[in-house]
DNA sequence: ATAGGGGTTCCAGTCAATGGAAGGTCAAGG
DNA sequence: CCTTGACCTTCCATTGACTGGAACCCCTAT
């Protein structure tokens, strides 16, 4: 099938199927008018790529995965290892993120938010 | 003071602070000899860029921010209508990691992570 | 013949820096 | 006076993962 195809049956848009053709993640054949070409196999690749980019994996992490997928002999200690330090970078990242909602929650809650100049949001930039 | 002291100061790299400068955040006067020159208000502007982007405020919302800073007419309205935004966003892709920190997290509990090549995330990622 | 809806490549831009090269400036020490 | 080393300067390239757009080719239907 061609790109379009491709694209709404793995819900990726063709532009990223041919960024990810251009950085080896997946490697259709062509027809003779230069199309690209996509069998089910490479459909499979596509929607596996693009479910792992939906959990956050990153693309390095994916080609890994990809790979690991394609390797009967893999064992699944890898894989976990790779989905571990996937999901320990999601914790340090929502730990990261709720640090900043502290802060930033109780600086809103003390804003006025009215015509005066005054601002504790301000303040709290200014002053640490 | 040079940018070496204004960095340690303001707790940014030098580096940071050249771009800063570069589109417009701060506009430090030169010596003769061409380097920037930092005024105590040069540093206070760091510092407060140094705490917002800190706080995830992006390099936009840190020069309405920095503008409203500057001036003394603000409504305080404004300066939390900015934060408030963030302070959503800054939700949303909390729910957004921890929807992915849950999906992921079954699945790595659901695999043994030995040398056998059974492996439940990569079925996860294949079949949704 | 032409209109449209595919497809192709290549280049530029996003965001917020960061790394590095090539070179100018300055104070201290020999 | 010369050198060393720590500064400083500018400019260009790179990061991640696309996304937008230009210019052009291909195929089918009318």
């Amino acid at each position: 099938m061609n790109i379009g195809d491709a694209a709404g049956r793995a819900g990726l848009p063709a532009k990223t199927i041919r960024y990810y053709e251009d950085i080896g993640l997946v490697t259709p054949h062509r027809a003779a008018n230069g199309y690209r070409r996509f069998t089910e196999a490479d459909l499979h690749k596509l929607t596996f790529l693009g479910r792992a980019r939906s959990l956050g994996f990153s693309i390095e992490e994916c080609r890994a995965l990809l790979a690991l997928y394609a390797d009967d002999g893999r064992a699944s200690a890898d894989v976990k290892r790779i989905a571990q330090g996937h999901l320990d970078r999601i914790d340090r990242k929502i730990a990261e993120l709720s640090a900043m909602r502290e802060t930033l929650s109780h600086l809103v809650q003390a804003c006025a938010g009215d015509q005066k100049p005054d601002c504790p949001i301000l303040r709290g930039l200014e002053n640490g």
